[in-house]
DNA sequence: CCAATTTCAGGCGTACTGAGATCC
DNA sequence: CGGATCTCAGTACGCCTGAAATTG
C-alpha cells in the first residue's frame, strides 16, 4: 500500500477552507504572496485535472458559481495563465485553456496546497489519513 | 454503544457551512425562516454549554472575532433571547446570559441542526458516522 | 503608564440571485 | 420560438484589521 493521500482543496472551501486556522493560513497566504485566490487555484486545478472546457462546465467542476466564472478566468487570462478562445463550433461557448506558465503555477500551487493538507491532518496518523480522506470523499455532492 | 453523534455544528463553518450544498440549504434556511444567521446560533449554543460568559470569553468559545460578539449579542438581545448585564466585579465586562425564551429557541435549532447534520452524514453507516466524528474532532484547532 | 474589554467603521473572499445579451 | 451560454450588478454571510473609548 502506497498510502497516497488524494488532493482535497480542489474542492469547495470545505476543508482547506475553514477547517483548521494554520493551515488555511499556510494556504491563504501563499496563494496571496503570489497575487491568488482559492477561486484562481480552484480553476486551474480543475483545468489541469480535465483539460480545456468551456467555462459553464469549468464552472460546475470548480465549484465556482455560473456568475463567478467570468472575472476569475479574466484575472487569469490578464496574467496569462490560461487562454480563452471562442469556440468555433459553437459560438456562444468560449474554450478555456491552461497556457504552458498556467501549467506550471499550478504545479507549484499544488505543492503548497498538498503542505497544507499535511498540517490539516497532521493529527492523524497515516491509515488514519486514509480512512477519514476517504469517509470524506463519500460525503461530496 | 449507542453511537449517539455529537453535535458538530456548534463548530465554525467547516463542516454544516459548506459540507454539503444540501445540508447547507436544509440549515441555511432553516435559520433564516426564523430570521437567524450562523453567528446567533453558534452564540446561543456556547451560552447553553458554558453557561454565562463575558464578551470575549463568548467569542473564543463560539470561534467569532472579537469584532462581530457586539452586534450578534446586540441581535440576540433585542429579541429578548439573552440577557447582557456589566460585571459588577469588572466594570469593563458585560455577561451575557440566555434567557428562558433563548434557551427554549437553542432547544428548536439544535433540533434543526441534528436533522441537517444527519443529511450530511447520510452517505456513512451508523459506525462509519462514529469513526467520521471521531477523527474530524482530532483534527479541531 | 500599560493591558484588557468592548465597540465601531470598513474591507476581503466565497457564494448566490436576477437580469440582459448573444447564439444554437 | 425555447434553451443554453456568457456577462454584469448587487446581495448575504463569515472572517478579519485598525482604531477609539472605557476600565483595571
Amino acid at each position: 500500500m502506497e498510502d497516497v493521500t488524494p488532493r482535497l482543496a480542489v474542492l469547495p472551501t470545505w476543508l482547506l477552507g475553514r477547517a483548521d486556522d494554520r493551515a488555511h493560513r499556510i494556504l491563504v497566504d501563499a496563494l496571496s504572496e503570489h497575487g491568488f485566490r482559492g477561486y484562481h487555484y480552484r480553476v486551474l486545478a480543475t483545468l489541469g485535472d480535465g483539460g480545456p472546457a468551456s467555462q459553464s462546465v469549468l464552472g460546475r467542476g470548480a465549484g465556482l458559481d455560473r456568475s463567478d466564472v467570468a472575472t476569475t478566468v479574466d484575472d487569469l487570462q490578464s496574467r496569462g495563465l490560461v487562454a480563452r478562445t471562442p469556440d468555433p463550433g459553437d459560438r456562444r461557448r468560449n474554450v478555456v485553456a491552461l497556457t504552458p506558465s498556467g501549467r506550471r503555477l499550478l504545479a507549484r500551487l499544488d505543492a503548497v496546497l498538498a503542505q497544507a493538507q499535511d498540517a490539516v491532518l497532521a493529527p492523524l496518523t497515516p491509515a488514519e489519513r486514509t480512512r477519514f480522506v476517504a469517509l470524506l470523499a463519500r460525503l461530496q455532492p
